[in-house]
DNA sequence: ACAAATATGTTACAGTATAACATTCGTCAA
DNA sequence: TTGACGAATGTTATACTGTAACATATTTGT
């Protein structure tokens, strides 16, 4: 896949990098995570994260079915869903709670908490690391004897993109 | 309603207070919250209100309109839903994304964003305040130039109650 | 009392997620 | 190689969560 494939049917997209490298870039390091860990990133779950990742929002499972119904005879429900919670299960996806939604990690070679800041005008989210946040979450939680396996934080507002527009 | 009425159906709870107590006075201030905004606290969103304050634990929208419907002759999803969108409109409800369920606000005076802990194992969520949290999201957002309008901080966990069970 | 705004009733449906069981596929030991 | 086992997927059905759209009733201000 060349690097300016003009038949990308895809939003502009800020930055000097290409996306559809970015998505290739993503597959291969869940290709070597999933085998490092020694479980199987089968066709199946190759395929949806491909469609989390061309997808440049959070995208709903079934919007990932319509999809994947394409090329995908079979595909139901359960398809989608089984392949999200093996995605999620090894922190190659987010779930975002507020949208019922589905976005690719950025970084899910180390574990961390997910942290969105999601705009309610263009519809994206971006996934940040903050350690203050985390640190202040966990503070919390210990001081209350509270044993926290997962976190969910998450802001909606309005990007500096749609602020500026 | 007594002190001490026998007759309620609940768990057993923490702490030195009784729970029929707090729900009444969580009723009261709601009245006051409302009359003091001008909007109105229907018999409606009042009786869902203590809906939820019965529960010790985040209720679904259909456990309330379960328990609606037997002295609501005509209750239906939209009758819950258009209170659930009222009491939280006006900080008197909280909504829990990971758990699609809501729970009273302890503190509805002031404006607030919620911080929950939710225990996976006894199912309860407490509502905390915590500035440190709240100004590292505001830190966060602000640093990249997005403006905030909602927030949702949720962490699941093991409770101390039954970490220690 | 009347009009306008607010709240609720009512029906229907859209969107999200899982249960349960059947089948196929991959791996590995005998 | 084969058969047995576990993992993954197929398949059907259904449960759970939430909203659209329009009708009716109730409240409020004039």
């Amino acid at each position: 896949m060349s690097a300016d494939d003009g038949a990308a049917p895809l939003d502009e997209w800020p930055g000097d990098h290409n996306h559809e490298h970015c998505i290739a870039d993503a597959l291969d390091r869940a290709e070597e995570l999933c085998a490092g860990k020694g479980v199987r990133l089968t066709a199946l779950r190759r395929r949806v994260l491909e469609l989390i990742w061309d997808s440049h929002k959070p995208v709903g499972a079934y919007a990932i079915l319509d999809i994947l119904k394409d090329d995908q005879r079979s595909a139901a429900p359960p398809t989608v869903y089984r392949a999200l919670d093996f995605l999620i299960e090894h922190g190659l996806v987010h779930r975002i709670q507020s949208l019922n939604a589905f976005v690719g990690c950025a970084d899910p070679d180390h574990a961390h908490a997910g942290f969105f800041l999601i705009c309610n005008e263009c519809g994206d989210a971006v996934e940040i690391e903050d350690e203050n946040v985390d640190r202040a979450v966990a503070a919390t939680a210990k001081g209350r004897g509270f044993d926290i396996f997962t976190q969910t934080v998450e802001a909606t507002g309005r990007c500096p993109q749609c602020r500026t527009a």
